[in-house]
DNA sequence: AACCCGCCCAACT
DNA sequence: AGTTGGGCGGGTT
């Protein structure tokens, strides 16, 4: 449960619809703090956050640099999320050390959990990986999307819309670049 | 410390 | 296209 009193800092939420649904980020002063993504109602990710934090949460516009990238990866753009500052001091180190890693990969690309497990020296930590993955609190920013099963299938999604919006962003990101080729 | 689960994988059938 | 056993981190009791 996310709350003030533990992370001893102010929490602030902003919620935007785009092409792929609503999405919301909470951010503290130390950076993003959690990202959501792709939920068919607003209110539904209302819901979902409100489940999430344990203390009320102060509304702010959805403006700022974060948020502006979102909005035009959604859009389809090739974006970098590089530069994001982001709040790591609920993860622990593996599941950094997974984060990092998956934050390597190019957009448009994809690399298997079998791989990403190799490069972070744990050979036989696919699945270990897989679990760090589901609970990826930054999606899109960190690209979890394109860590996909070793025998060419999607694998699971835990963002909102699941499966479904992991092709989707694939399939957008195959997209931008042949356009732009 | 034991037990269970999960965005997996390779090697089978 | 299923099944099986192995493998791993993390949460729960």
């Amino acid at each position: 449960m996310i709350n003030e009193k533990r992370y001893r800092v102010l929490i602030t939420y902003s919620l935007f619809p785009t092409s792929i649904g609503w999405c919301g980020v909470l951010t503290t002063q130390r950076g993003l703090l959690r990202l959501y993504a792709g939920y068919a109602e607003r209110n539904q990710l209302l819901n979902h956050i409100a489940g999430a934090v344990d203390s009320h949460i102060k509304k702010v516009p959805a403006t700022g640099i974060v948020i502006d990238k979102i909005k035009r990866y959604c859009s389809g753009k090739h974006v970098s999320f590089e530069g994001c500052k982001m709040d790591w001091s609920s993860l622990s180190p593996f599941q950094q050390k997974v984060l990092k890693a998956a934050l390597k990969i190019p957009y448009g690309s994809v690399e298997t959990y079998g791989n990403l497990a190799r490069t972070i020296g744990c050979p036989h930590g696919s699945r270990a990986v897989g679990n760090a993955l589901a609970k990826n609190p930054f999606p899109l920013v960190i690209p979890c999307h394109r860590i996909i099963r070793g025998d060419g299938k999607p694998g699971g999604f835990s963002a909102g819309g699941g499966v479904m919006l992991k092709n989707k962003l694939l399939q957008m990101e195959q997209l931008s670049l042949q356009k732009n080729r």
